[in-house]
DNA sequence: CGATCAAATCGAACCGGTTCGACTGCGGGT
DNA sequence: ACCCGCAGTCGAACCGGTTCGATTTGATCG
């Protein structure tokens, strides 16, 4: 069952069972059958600890998983998925480390993951603004790749949604239809002050944009879950009766903003248009399907892993980035906007 | 940065720094705080390599996760959090195993952990009733629970949901309501096929209640998407136009099986009421508001990692179980049925 | 035909922990 | 006064791989 094993009985010794495997050292054709017909015959497969402890490197990625409790999007879901199917691919298998559920949690997941020596790299998600678990590892020299970005991207590895685009591209949709009066539903207010770079980007996009399509435009952060969008349907209102359009980056409020509008009397698309940011299987689920852009998470998985086999491979080839923007599919959330006298004050 | 330099540093030998971490033998309180204070100094922790080789154990769960591009429900995604939460308090970590994407994988994820003694016992989730993973590991010797149970549950560990006492409960709820025409909206006729555990257990819960009540229930698969619930809902109006409520255990399809509904000038909860089991987080963010048995995923991950723990701790223990029944909570998607009358042939 | 070199293989050291057996003092029982 | 046992510590072996240096053999070249 170990390499000792397999060694005798292929009558050779076990460094040569080791460099058969490996191919680091040729090995004559008739010697690698016959350890190879032990090897299948034995079903072996070395220790991976074995391996790790005199090779340095485990083969593994270490992955931050939110807290449970917290509401997972389909967007992160898709992300884990496509991170450990790609990393499968590369024969790297993913560790999921625990995000501190108490702040001051001491023995941090991910730090204790480094510091054991448990992967070879780390991939992070829900990324700050200003992020300490960056800048730890950072600091101690430890490959890491982000999904989001930093304030300061172009010293690390990551692949983002570029959120400032997209909710631009999601007024100009709306302000192509018509509508003037358009508010932004944005993430929690606690996430907004923790520096979450999704929700500051996204409220930079839909100011600029709006300025640049002439509309008015107000911002308002929302809870993740479906009581909070209601509510944000009411403060929508209530600071302005004539909106006729919103944008959202908040997937989960969405079924209660849809609920609040309806309790309003708003009816989607005639009355009142709603577009955003979401996983397209998820946009297509809801009804109204969602106008969205279209986030490509599987895709954003798959390139995250592979920035980071890279930084293991070359860790001294100049940073690589992936900003993403893709399109907004039209589906049935979105229309023209409503005749002024349609709109009831 | 290894045992031998903070034995070195304490004038100590390796051996009496490892038994000060670990306690296994004694050792004076001046040795070791000096010992401590060195740790405490350097940062030290040992290798996770180093002590998996030596000891044995890797102190990590294996932990099946289902290929992206499937559709992942609120429920598996709380298990998940849950499971890496639980574990982490009891000092373990979780590797993800990709569930092989090809079904003649080869080198299968969860196989390749065993074999390569990555993990010290496994978590399955997605459970058939005749499971090839579950064969093979308990052929093996190796410590798993499962989330679901297999066919003949007493040998093994494990937590699940008593669909059929759900589906009961659901149909009990509906025929409560007068309804006498009832539909189920199972899982995709492919995981039906497959010998998925819930999905086999819900229909005969369904029938059983059928029975039971005098109701007349008829059962339909539905694929896992908003497209495939439109088109069960056609299939359930074709079938028997006098329907008037349904069961789902189909978290996926739900949103089709609204639209669907909607498209056929079916009011809900007026002229047709659904109940399902599904996350209550998610049950209350659709519209309307989901009637549904609310899934304690929390407690379900914690309660396995449990199990698990405890199987490794005694290995010779009697097997346990956990069967859950959590009660029906009523929201907006369900009332009275219709005046007969009232139903459109 | 001897020097040179590459292919093929072996033995030993090493990675960084854990654990077992042995050794040293020292206090208690008789 | 002597033996026993235990607290406290050390040295060495071991876990199962990888890798380096050395050795043997056979082919190539001048």
């Amino acid at each position: 069952m170990n390499i000792g094993e397999i060694a005798r009985l292929a009558g050779v010794s076990r460094s040569t069972v080791s460099y058969a495997l490996s191919g680091k050292r040729p090995i004559s054709p008739e010697t690698r059958a016959r350890i190879q017909a032990v090897i299948d015959e034995l079903d072996y497969q070395p220790s991976a600890a074995a391996r790790a402890l005199s090779s340095g490197r485990t083969r593994t990625l270490g992955l931050v998983f939110p807290p449970a409790g917290s509401h997972y999007t389909d967007m992160q879901l898709d992300f884990i998925g496509s991170l450990v199917e790609a990393a499968a691919g590369f024969g790297y298998d993913v560790l999921l480390a625990a995000a501190a559920a108490a702040a001051g949690d001491g023995r941090q997941g991910l730090r204790r993951l480094v510091a054991e020596r448990r992967v070879d790299g780390a991939v992070l998600m829900e990324i700050r603004l200003d992020d300490a678990r960056v800048d730890h590892l950072a600091a101690a020299g430890f490959p890491f790749v982000t999904i989001g970005r930093v304030g300061a991207p172009e010293r690390t590895r990551w692949v983002d949604l570029d959120y400032t685009a997209l909710v631009g591209s999601c007024v100009s949709h709306l302000a192509q239809l018509g509508h003037r009066r358009i508010a932004l539903v944005n993430r929690s207010e606690r996430l907004f002050r923790a520096g979450y770079e999704s929700a500051h980007r996204s409220l930079t996009g839909f100011q600029d944009a709006c300025a640049e399509h002439g509309v008015i435009g107000t911002a308002h952060l929302c809870g993740d879950d479906a009581a909070s969008g209601e509510d944000a349907i009411d403060r929508i209102l209530a600071a302005d009766p004539g909106t006729t359009a919103l944008v959202t980056v908040n997937e989960a409020a969405l079924g209660g903003l849809y609920r609040g509008l309806a309790a309003h009397g708003r009816r989607i698309p005639r009355d009142f248009s709603v577009a955003g940011i979401a996983a397209g299987r998820w946009a297509a689920a809801v009804t109204p399907q969602l106008t969205a852009a279209d986030v490509p998470a599987v895709e954003m998985g798959r390139v995250a892993v592979e920035l980071l086999l890279e930084l293991l491979a070359t860790p001294d080839a100049p940073p690589r980035h992936f900003l993403l923007n893709p399109p907004v599919s039209l589906r049935a959330s979105t229309g023209p906007a409503p005749a002024p006298a349609d709109v009831a004050g």
